[in-house]
DNA sequence: CTGTTAGCGCTTTCAG
DNA sequence: CTGAAAGCGCTAACAG
């Protein structure tokens, strides 16, 4: 079966192709008559314009790339549920480039945004990722660029991040109301701005309070959970906090298996989707990935249609929920 | 600062635009004088092909659309995890198209990638599709198509899937071999297929061994938890099977509530990433997402290679893991 | 081996 | 109010 083009309408309204785009998009200039013969072959061909061909003459894409280091868990996708819910609104489409935390892939993904001409771009940092340099060739194309979740603690682009800090030090006010005595917190990758600030927090408060505490490091569930497991074994622990889902779910997993969800604390940051129903007694900081990717996707589009827009750090607030004992 | 086409090239190297296009791509006509040069120009002036262009030109799109009803759990970015691979190792990009289980939204999606002139459609149906009429759309457009996990029962489409009706047998021989003898299982919407054929896998092997069980309805967690509840309250169950990660962690935090998790065997489809770390004690059928991404690709671009290759459904292997007692 | 030319489908001045 | 013509950046016949 044949495309219908806007010659063929052209042809068979016997007018230019000028005017059959122009009556197509209802432009002031065509009579109201012809508009509506026009618009009546187009239906009558089933007549679909290519956008592609149409983004191409306009120079923008209508793309937005976004660039993940991994799918993991179920706040990323939820971001990105966020982020595709704003982009569709506005018609335009999501291209998605997961760096798996490589730096040298980070660089492509910000070269193939480039070579596809997106009209923006969305990007989370890679743990390899101690610097926006590489950002320098969206630049050149004259890309905004908004950095979300896992940002740089200086840079010029604007950012869309949780308020890191904060929520780490009411985490650690929590255990201390608690009269927690003997604390573990986990913590990921320690070249993340994430990492840092929340371990910033998590410290302060704690250290302010002359508690003793320990601080760990895990890259995944598994690796949480054997370390808890021996903290366990040696220590007299008695609250352990845990910077994403993914190290409590290893925490909560070897607290459980050593029959300690009653006496030790479990605390940490989540979205919320599993752990809550599944163990009501841990508290957590409720970071909502869609809210995140809302706020991410509708800054970009700020930027996007007023370039003058100035580059900042833009926390969301996100809420500390009680476990209930 | 400008963006370096093909032109800029040209004129600096007093050679034509087409040569320069030639050059850059190894076309054999050009002698390797001329490449050197040429490609040390291109370098120096850092410029990358306008891909948007050249596919313009080529009428392709080097795009693939990914139709997905959610992103809920980890299973669908698993999912996206593998087709993303397999597709960005082609040097395409993948759109992501979210449907919220909207036939009309779904429709809609088809028309956008047939609107972006994707070079293929990979498709997760919708709770409301009980056809796939829709997709006669990209038939137009001459795209291919395939349909991975939520298929249809009957189309003339590729599809990726995996063994739902032998592997909800399989559990249901896992609950008989425990012994069992008052069995629920939970199940998604019953106009998906993957409801209706782990269901009848499930009920057939209860049937044939004169084993008395009831069906349940459940479309979140929150309700397959409370249903749960009310079920553990009423009846004397042994035995609760769940479809899907969602409706299994609902089950799963009601058993646990009653502190039945000793008496009562939960069993259900799971991607692993969570329940079996948490609960060693679930018995699952492993569905790897990614596995079943790289599968439905890889199958989309032997379509995309080789138009004659013949529509089927093809079920990939996953395995029932016994949890621990 | 290299250049000329036309054109992918659409939009947008400019001219009438 | 409508049409003609140019062009987005690249590619590929065709010609030499």
């Amino acid at each position: 079966m044949k495309v219908i083009t806007i010659k063929d309408i052209a042809q068979l309204a016997n007018v230019s192709p000028s005017t059959v785009s122009r009556a197509l998009k209802d432009h002031p200039d065509i009579s109201s008559d012809l508009k509506i013969k026009i618009k009546g072959i187009a239906d009558a061909l089933n007549f679909k314009p290519n956008s592609f061909a149409s983004n191409f003459r306009k120079q923008k894409s209508q793309l937005i790339g976004v660039i993940i280091p991994k799918f993991c868990n179920s706040f990323v996708p939820d971001v990105i549920f966020g982020i595709t819910s704003v982009v569709n609104e506005r018609n335009f489409q999501v291209i998605i480039l997961p760096t798996n935390d490589d730096i040298l892939k980070e660089n492509e993904a910000i070269q193939k945004c480039c070579d596809y001409r997106v009209d923006g771009i969305l990007m989370s940092l890679s743990v390899e990722t101690s610097n926006v340099e590489h950002l320098k060739t969206a630049d050149a194309y004259n890309i905004p660029v908004v950095i979300f979740d896992k940002a740089a603690n200086t840079s010029n682009y604007h950012q869309v991040v949780i308020n890191d800090r904060l929520m780490a030090e009411k985490c650690a006010q929590q255990l201390i109301n608690e009269n927690r005595k003997n604390i573990i917190g986990f913590f990921g990758h320690e070249n993340l701005a994430i990492t840092k600030n929340r371990k910033i927090g998590f410290s302060s408060i704690l250290s302010q309070n002359n508690l003793p505490y320990s601080i760990e490091y895990a890259s995944s569930s598994i690796e949480a959970y054997e370390k808890t497991i021996s903290l366990i074994d040696s220590n007299n622990i008695d609250a352990v906090f845990g910077i994403s889902d993914e190290l409590l779910i290893g925490i909560i997993a070897a607290v459980r298996e050593k029959h300690k969800l009653n006496e030790i604390s479990v605390i940490g940051f989540s979205d919320g989707s599993t752990i809550p129903l599944l163990f009501p007694e841990v508290s957590y900081v409720s970071h909502d990935g869609k809210k995140l990717g809302y706020e991410a996707a509708n800054t970009l589009f700020k930027l996007i249609d007023d370039n003058t827009f100035h580059p900042k750090t833009n926390a969301i607030n996100v809420e500390l929920k009680i476990g209930r004992k």
